[in-house]
RNA sequence: GGAGGGUUGGGAGAGUGGUUGAAUCCGCUUGCUUGGAAAGCAAGUAGACUCGAAAGGGUCUCGCGAGUUCGAAUCUCGCAUCCUCCGCCA
């Protein structure tokens, strides 16, 4: 959300606006934005003028009343004054909850740092790391391999519950809770990261902190009959976590990595993805968080990015580290970095990890500061966030990376000792 | 699921209709004192919005929302949340 304040400048609003358009978005909102809080600043000076009269005559009708006088003059004022104040309190908050609604759904405004550009193929690769695995045969896709293994079966899932369900057996589900005891492990004992694993369902307040409401509530798993929500990702409980509180400036920076399944309805994404572990309506992952002081959130997202970088290198995976375009990136991030992986059996990179950084994006929304050690003003806090893996696609790029020709798939290394020694499955 | 009791400022805690945005204590900050500290003394110690060049005003906030009233932290209703007891349960 943007400062209210920034509506009044006008040499910042065209800033902004030529911001949404290199997004993509519609600048016109602004037009609209700018009026209602030019409104919003009358009305609410009349309303709280009258407010202030009222107050006042209340005030003295007291006095009047303790001396035992007569008051019935100045209560006939109040009750006109009231008349008043009532339209002129309406219009306020018509105004207001019009202007809130309208902020809510602004994007950030992209980081200068940041590419121009109005789709994927203006996104900047950063650095390739890791050289793809050469094969002396056709690599398969991990569906192929998983199936084979009888590891994964979707086909029983589209029983018990729908498309883009999947069970993980064996090896696989031992996998997948190795990796995410080897994330938990790397993340809070070498990068300082307080374990957390947080509750799986939040109320909209939290979605509108994180910025997924009400944008974007079709993506969301909603309990019937209830403020309920599955999570779309860790980071919406784990940003809340701090809501409208005021941290000291000493306790800053905040850093958490939290375990969680994510739940995502993937409206809009028919088609895509249809086949095994890439688009699931639920997945695990391990997310960083941090909260930080405003001045250092670009060097915290440069360490948090290289944080989930660690957990491929770890693995041996070929990756590569791409800056996204102001077209591409998310609705509340400022800068982007996406992890994507090699993925042999797609013949293709594959986003593993996006590390963002919402600057008080989602401060502001969530009403999270600090109080300066200075002792002024109390500010927001800078919010960053990144996957630090997802870990179904990080199965599959075991999977796919370490395949052999038999069908048979060499464990990593790093990951050995997760799985109980074991150094393959057959 | 049933019954009952809470929710006040950084913390504890007073306050049942009228200078109460809120006593008091603790904490914290600054100053005095000290060789230094403790103790003691003094002052200060919420936030958002808004008017103003500033000085300084105004509005709102006592869990949230609505209502009663000239006037609500105080009364009424709804909701949230915490605690205790009973039942059920991994």
């Amino acid at each position: 959300m943007i400062d209210l304040k920034l509506l009044e400048k006008p040499e910042l609003v065209e800033e902004y606006k030529k911001a949404l358009t290199n997004r993509g978005a519609s600048p016109d909102i602004f037009n609209r934005a700018v009026d209602l809080a030019q409104h919003r600043k009358t009305f609410l000076t009349k309303a709280e003028t009258e407010k202030a009269r009222l107050n006042k005559l209340s005030a003295e009708i007291g006095n009047l009343k303790r001396n035992g006088q007569d008051a019935s003059e100045l209560m006939q004022e109040v009750e006109r004054i009231k008349q008043q104040f009532k339209i002129s309190e309406e219009d306020a908050v018509r105004v207001e909850t019009e202007l809130h609604s309208l902020l809510l759904v602004i994007p950030n405004k992209p980081h200068s740092s940041v590419p121009v550009g109005p789709t994927e193929k203006e996104n900047k690769i950063v650095q390739s790391i890791g050289a793809a695995p050469k094969f002396s045969f056709k690599a398969k896709e991990h569906f192929d391999i998983g199936e084979k293994l009888n590891i994964i079966d979707f086909d029983r899932a589209a029983k018990t519950t729908g498309a883009r369900f999947g069970f993980l057996k064996g090896a696989a589900a031992q996998m997948e809770r190795a990796l995410i005891q080897l994330m938990m492990d790397v993340h809070s004992t070498q990068h300082a990261y307080t374990e957390m694993i947080p509750p799986f369902i939040v109320n909209s307040k939290s979605l509108t902190g994180t910025g997924q409401f009400p944008k974007f509530k079709e993506d969301v798993f909603h309990l019937e009959n209830t403020d309920y929500y599955l999570i779309p990702t860790a980071e919406v409980p784990v940003t809340n976590y701090f809501a409208d509180e005021t941290l000291s400036e000493a306790d800053l920076p905040k850093s958490f990595c939290a375990y969680s399944p994510c739940f995502r309805s993937e409206a809009g994404s028919h088609g895509k993805d249809t086949k095994g572990l890439i688009r699931q309506h639920q997945f695990n992952k391990v997310e960083l968080m941090t909260f930080c002081h405003p001045n250092l959130s670009y060097e915290v997202h440069e360490q948090l990015t290289s944080h989930a970088e660690k957990i491929l290198s770890m693995l041996e995976l070929p990756y590569r580290k791409m800056l996204l375009c102001t077209g591409d990136m998310g609705f509340g991030s400022t800068k982007t970095y996406d992890l994507e992986v090699w993925l042999p059996g797609q013949n293709t990179y594959r986003e593993i990890s996006s590390c963002s950084n919402f600057e008080d994006f989602q401060a502001r929304r969530a009403n999270i500061r600090f109080k300066p050690k200075d002792g002024g003003k109390p500010q927001f806090v800078h919010t960053l966030n990144g996957s630090g893996l997802a870990v179904g696609r990080t199965v599959v790029a075991i999977l796919e990376n370490y395949q052999r020709e038999d069908g048979s798939v060499v464990i990593p290394k790093a990951l050995q000792s997760y799985m109980g020694n074991k150094t393959e499955i057959r």
